[in-house]
DNA sequence: ATAGGCCTTCCCATCATTGGAAGGTCAAGC
DNA sequence: GCTTGACCTTCCAATGATGGGAAGGCCTAT
């Protein structure tokens, strides 16, 4: 089948699959004498799979360690657990990082009147000086940046 | 000042003040006679805005309308309040998404047993075949991309 | 033969940020 | 005065994953 077809059957756009043959995340699709792609039922399933670990999070270079443990029939579960489980521990940071700001953001919200006046605790927090509205101990940083 | 002390003080590194500027987000510095960018107090005080905002999740864009509200006198509480509203509702909306993805991995790396044998359901789950552990209906699709 | 739908490659843009190269400036020490 | 090192300047490039588009080739049905 062509790109086109790979693409619809395994939710992956064809600009992508073609990037991800260019960086080498999967290998080089077969070409037909007119120089047109082609891809077989595996080559789909394999898409499909790319597809679900992005779907899940996976970072592109992660996916590559993945799909190398899926093709490794003597693979050891406890590789596959150890990505899974970094990949928890990396969505978990992340979240924890967003609570907070929303924890923050909720707090000054909270203490704004939000009407036509221009007093404002989110201002006055953004500005670095002490809330107006409570101590507020927002700027945990240690961002990820 | 100089770029530098105004980083340092400010949390905002040399580059990006030079990038903020050039997108427009922040007025054009002063120059001294030698062509060095020079800054006030109440530049590093704007500078130390951005900064705060960025902690908070916002985006350039967002920042820059937080900026001008900053800098209205006349402006409206409610204004600022649903930006903030907005950058809660887009964290909340990432939050739940990495949520998902976290039960997902979690239910899918308790099923598998971490030892030397290849078997794993997270495998079988990429795949895309039937979980082997549940059905977890865990592709709510919907992703952020 | 022609239309239009698919494919090819190549380049560009995103977003926020970092890195580096090549070169000018400043301040301190000798 | 001169050197040195720290700082500054601009310009260009890369990141990661993706989308957009142009210019041109291919395929199939009418």
């Amino acid at each position: 089948m062509n790109i086109g077809e790979a693409a619809k059957g395994s939710g992956v756009s064809a600009k992508m699959i073609r990037y991800y043959e260019q960086t080498g995340l999967i290998p080089s699709a077969g070409r037909a004498a007119s120089g047109y792609r082609t891809y077989t039922g595996t080559d789909v399933q394999m898409l499909r799979f790319i597809r679900r670990a992005r779907d899940l999070g996976f970072q592109v270079e992660a996916i590559g360690e993945l799909l190398a443990l899926w093709r490794d029939r003597s693979r050891h579960s406890a590789d596959v657990k150890q990505l899974a489980q970094a990949q928890i521990a990396g969505l978990r940071r992340k979240i924890t990082e967003m609570e907070s700001m929303v924890a923050t953001l909720e707090h000054l919200a909270q203490g704004c009147s939000g009407d036509d006046r221009p007093d404002c605790p989110i201002i006055a927090d953004l500005e670095g000086e002490a809330s107006l509205v409570a101590p507020a101990c927002h700027s945990g940083q240690g961002f990820n940046r």
